[in-house]
DNA sequence: CCTGCCAATTGATCCTGATCAAAGTAGATA
DNA sequence: TATCTACTTTGATCAGGATCAATTGGCAGG
């Protein structure tokens, strides 16, 4: 989420690159790695599915919202990823793990078949390097996420969730979240209330609610706008300046 | 948690092997590990510092109790990592990241200086790839956390906590955890609470709910008792089988 | 033994967010 | 235009866990 910009140099011809392949690579690596490329696609709602003969592969999004979720026995769901464009699917060199993925739009992914992409991987230490860059990055965000689970309010919790998707939109313009800022919101109410450990229908009154207090506009039922980010980051209860050190 | 057995081959004399660096170092790659590897205590309740000039360092637990943890703006706290014997310490290759490190009991840590840790990473690879491993390992079971706090009940967290515990404990004696299977608690009703999301009451209490529900036993405040593992299971409302594939 | 201290337990009450229910809105299709 | 469907909003009530408060138990030190 940080050195995005570093991210973005062109490696392949995917409209968003891959996060994890890019800056190092030569010549002749980016042509191995166009060799193993393809593209897959869903529709909204559709399991993505990644395992199994021939169809083994680790990829990132393109264009769309994917989710892995995880289910309690008796149907009680939480979403444990969020993957937005830019971001990155899979565990190369790791076993399989049980998170449902859906395709929670439109979905397309640019993919590298597992096997080679491992073997890559083993070959050139950049690329593992940056892999493991990259899953720092997701636990720091699952870290941020289980704060705003446990211990945040309701209110709290959509304005964390508000200021996140800011950022990130505001990340793939290289730019950041500023007074005015706008974005489609990716979700259903129901896909943040996954998100959030909360039902729709909190969601929902907190958004009005927010939207009541002036901290958001909305433009129809998913255009949000912020007219005054310092005031959204008010609301999330984050403390300001961090804690020590890791 | 999976492949302990595998982690815990001797390249070292610490009591616990580090995790990161065992299986497949050669003789002279120990003996460099050897020249940058030292000990360093901590008491109860001591913040961990591991940054600043010539105490850079990761490392792992040897004995005792560490925690991560992040706070709010007004006080509230949640616990975002549990460090138990054997786990890793430290972020190779990666920025500093705002978490409170505490020494939740008594502590000893075996280190290694950040630096030279790093150009041997560098220059070892099955070393960056155990990490990745490592780092891997560490998002599943924060996921699993995120689960824990968005959806489960507060029976169901105690009951979670206490079978994470349970494995984690079996694991270290390389074994499993049994009906009979018994522990100390290496944590307070409020660490456990800072934990799971919930006050210290609402653990107590939910304590006192599995004791007179006979899914556990006490024997003085720290020692747990588990009569019937699969009992404590179902507790944890978690799906028998998992979901599709990562 | 008593005292002080801290962790844990238990009780009483309150409040946030869940649950159940109904109505509103927008886009797609015919 | 009318209808269908999926999503969203809003209302009324309920319950799980938080909060405030008092008590208990264990242990170290005098």
């Amino acid at each position: 989420m940080n050195d995005l910009a570093f991210d973005l140099r062109s490696c392949s011809n995917c409209p968003i690159r891959h996060r994890a392949v890019c800056a190092k690579c030569e010549p002749d690596e980016l042509s191995r790695l166009e060799e193993i490329k393809y593209y897959r696609s869903y529709e909204a709602g559709q399991p993505v599915v990644w395992a199994g003969d021939q169809m083994d592969f680790v990829g990132s999004v393109v264009t769309g919202i994917a989710t892995l979720s995880q289910t309690l026995e008796d149907g009680r769901t939480q979403m444990v990823g969020l993957l937005l464009p830019s971001d990155f699917l899979g565990r190369p060199g790791r076993a399989i793990a049980p998170y449902d993925v859906t395709a929670n739009s439109d979905l397309m992914l640019c993919c590298f078949r597992r096997k080679p992409f491992e073997t890559m991987m083993n070959e050139t230490p950049h690329i593992g390097q940056r892999l493991l860059e990259m899953t720092l990055d997701e636990l720091d965000a699952a870290r941020e996420w289980m704060l705003i689970l446990g211990r945040k309010t309701a209110r709290e919790k959509i304005a964390s969730l508000l200021s996140i998707i800011a950022h990130r939109e505001a990340a793939l313009q290289q730019s950041s979240p500023h007074d005015g800022s706008s974005f489609d919101l990716p979700l259903t109410r129901e896909s943040m209330a996954d998100y959030l450990g909360l039902t729709l229908e909190t969601v929902s009154r907190q958004i009005s609610a927010l939207k009541r207090d002036h901290v958001i506009e909305l433009k129809g039922k998913r255009k949000v706008i912020i007219p005054d980010f310092e005031a959204l980051i008010e609301e999330t209860g984050d403390d300001a300046d961090g804690g020590m050190l890791v």
